[in-house]
DNA sequence: AATATCCGTATTTTT
DNA sequence: TACGGATATT
């Protein structure tokens, strides 16, 4: 396409986000609105204007948002960019800006990242150590402790202030809770460890000093961020320290869409941007080019009933489309029965798999759909809710990983030699003295090596066997140098499973399948050639989809994707299937506390109705029951999502699916009736 | 001091 | 389900 080409596809509105000059901008895009297309236009134009690609900074939310964007623009620019630009999460990009630039904040080029499982240990670990653990009195549980930091942090709240308004029932336990985190930050700056939320304190203070801010500040000419709504306040700040540099500052936001207050992202930035950037271009897209107009008139519906927002009408052209269906099923089984047979109706009717979507509020909604998309062979990727990265076994190998590239990382030194035999909490702590993890600074031999010479007092007889794998294995990672031009990651998760696996074998229930997710592990790494790398990108952008996860094979079929609301942001699809629309679940009963957080499942309603492009199916099934698995049929009837309103239902088509009519009788058929046909028809022409 | 065993429970969303 | 916490045993 040729410029003159991609600009006509612009309407007025967009043309002037994408043309916009020097000086802040503001781009107020309703979903559907082409915001993602308009973003990646103005970074071509841009390049045809002349700026240099590597003096732009695009902020996505996702490493694949950044991805995807970078790729349009340079398909429109004829050149490759997307290796020149800057783009990524913030996390990510104060990754690679603290490693060039950190040193004048005292950091080390070489720390390492880590995740809030990783944080929540060390705060555990920093507990123990000021016997706050044993006490009469309940303690917050270490991930409350990590929250609590977290929020603290995010936010720039004192922390008397965020006990106050979000955990007041740890109100009393303040002193220890702030002596924790005190230890917590001195152990972080000895070890040279950056957890997430350090990432950007440290990238804010380097642009907030006058004395670091140039160097950083003046790599950029335009700085573009993505979904501005769910960024925090400190990335706020991270912003205008940069705009005290470029002026040229463009934010993308849909205030409709904040969906991530949970990581103290507030719509306060979105909102007040023209005062906080003087001089601020206000550009809307209202136009809606996704959905057919009953699809809209029915998210627009949702959406009216919220409280502050920003004033927008979205209004489409897109004439025709039938209404959306809401469907009431018995169960989830027959919820998971129904959803299988309208991606198999739509995809005979011509939409293949991989246009069409099932989204729901949690993770686990999706299991039982799981089981029987599998049953029925139809192939499908499920984006967010994973849990590999929380492993037991996959963090044990991480943190194998860590200890060769930052032989101070206390955390994962704790972890590492836990897995002995014979040593527990108490031994790992006096190993951790005497291998010397805290005496940074001193000239005498790291732990890694001290580990490999005299065997320590500390360790008992019967961990000799693991002890001297765990030596063979480090060492062998450590020969033929180290770090980059070293032995591959790959090759050295090979080496460190020769003392892993046996220790798996025996710790973990279901071996088997975690030594595959080890193997796994493995391939993700082929991909790098430095272990440094891949550990910090592992952390930041860990693997999103069960597709990251399998092998390429898999990607070349058409398959349906499954997904969390949360990581359904941006997507579109032909077809979309919200399932679990009840109360308890959407809005989820864990977010039914204060107004607020009630309006934020609100608009995650609204964002997932709007994902839907030409059609949308909302699912509700009556019935509940208690236990998963149990033989006795205890079980509780739903109520519809109470989004779903009288007036909001007066835009849908509404149906119940056909089943056994009356409830015990459908009990007692233990499968429905559709399950039963299909069983028998597979019984037929299965394999 | 570690580990085996058992019991209850709670269980978002993600960088 | 699986995990954390408490208790009992080695």
């Amino acid at each position: 396409m040729t410029q003159t080409e991609w600009m006509q596809t612009l309407n007025p509105a967009q043309r002037e986000a994408v043309t916009h000059g020097d000086g802040p901008l503001l781009v107020v895009a309703g979903a559907g609105t082409g915001k993602t297309w308009t973003l990646a236009c103005r970074v071509a134009h841009l390049v045809d204007r002349g700026v240099r690609p590597e003096r732009i900074l695009l902020l996505t939310f996702t490493r694949r948002a950044a991805r995807e964007m970078l790729g349009r623009a340079g398909r429109l620019t004829g050149r490759e960019i997307g290796g020149r630009v800057w783009g990524g999460t913030f996390h990510a990009v104060a990754n690679r800006l603290l490693r060039l630039h950190g040193r004048s904040l005292g950091l080390s080029p070489h720390f390492t990242v880590m995740d809030q499982t990783d944080t929540a240990d060390l705060m555990n670990l920093i507990r123990g150590e000021l016997g706050l653990d044993a006490r009469d009195r309940r303690f917050p549980r270490k991930e409350t402790l990590a929250a609590i930091h977290s929020r603290a942090v995010n936010a720039g709240a004192k922390l008397i202030d965020v006990l106050k308004r979000d955990f007041p029932w740890c109100n009393e336990e303040a002193d220890g809770i702030r002596a924790i985190f005190v230890a917590y930050g001195q152990r972080k700056r000895e070890q040279h460890v950056l957890d997430y939320d350090d990432l950007l304190l440290y990238w804010k203070a380097l642009v907030a000093d006058r004395a670091t801010a140039g160097p950083v500040v003046r790599r950029f000419d335009h700085v573009l961020v993505d979904e501005y709504q769910d960024t925090n306040a400190m990335q706020a700040d991270i912003l205008e320290g940069l705009h005290a540099g470029t002026r040229n500052v463009a934010v993308v936001g849909d205030d409709a869409q904040a969906i991530y207050s949970f990581r103290s992202a507030t719509v306060r930035n979105i909102l007040e941007f023209p005062e906080r950037f003087p001089g601020a271009t206000v550009v809307r897209l209202e136009q809606n080019y996704r959905s057919t107009r009953p699809i809209l008139a029915a998210s627009n519906a949702v959406i009216a009933r919220a409280a502050r927002r920003h004033e927008k009408t979205l209004w489409t052209d897109r004439h025709g489309g039938t209404r959306p269906l809401l469907l009431t099923c018995l169960d989830e089984a027959e919820q998971s029965d129904e959803v299988c047979r309208l991606l198999l109706e739509h995809r005979e009717r011509g939409t293949p798999l991989r246009r069409q979507a099932v989204l729901f509020r949690t993770g686990h909604h999706s299991d039982l759909l799981e089981v029987e998309l599998a049953r029925r062979n139809i192939p499908f990727v499920k984006y967010g809710g994973l849990k590999f990265m929380e492993a037991a076994h996959v963090k044990d190998a991480l943190a194998l990983l860590r200890i060769l590239e930052n032989p101070f990382d206390e955390v994962s030194w704790f972890r590492v030699l836990q897995l002995l035999e014979g040593v527990g909490p108490a031994r790992a702590r006096a190993m951790l003295g005497a291998l010397g993890v805290r005496a940074t600074g001193s000239r005498s031999p790291d732990p890694l090596t001290r580990l490999g010479g005299d065997a320590p007092r500390e360790v008992p007889p019967e961990a000799a066997g693991d002890l001297q794998r765990l030596r063979d294995a480090l060492a062998d990672c450590r020969r033929d140098g180290d770090g980059a031009g070293g032995v591959a990651p790959a090759v050295q998760i090979d080496r460190l499973r020769r003392f892993l696996d046996p220790v798996v074998e025996r710790r973990y229930e279901s071996a088997v399948a975690r030594v595959r997710d080890l193997e796994q592990l493995g391939h993700l790494a082929s991909a790098y050639t430095d272990r440094g790398r891949f550990l910090a990108e592992l952390t930041l952008d860990p693997p999103a989809s069960t597709g990251d996860l399998a092998g390429p094979p898999l990607l070349d079929e058409d398959y349906v994707v499954l997904s969390t609301i949360h990581s359904a942001k941006g997507g579109e699809w032909d077809v979309v299937h919200l399932i679990h629309a009840a109360d308890g679940m959407l809005p989820s009963d864990m977010a039914t506390g204060d107004v607020e957080t009630v309006e934020e499942e609100r608009r995650l309603l609204y964002v997932a109705l709007t994902r839907a492009r030409d059609a949308l199916y909302v699912h509700f099934p009556l019935r509940y029951y208690r236990r998963p698995r149990g033989h006795d049929d205890a079980h509780s009837y739903a109520q519809l999502s109470r989004f779903l309103d009288r007036e909001v239902r007066a835009l849908f088509e509404e149906r119940t699916v056909s089943g056994p009519q009356d409830p015990e009788e459908a009990a007692t058929a233990g499968m429905g009736t559709p399950a039963l046909v299909d069983a028998y028809l597979a019984g037929l022409f299965g394999d």
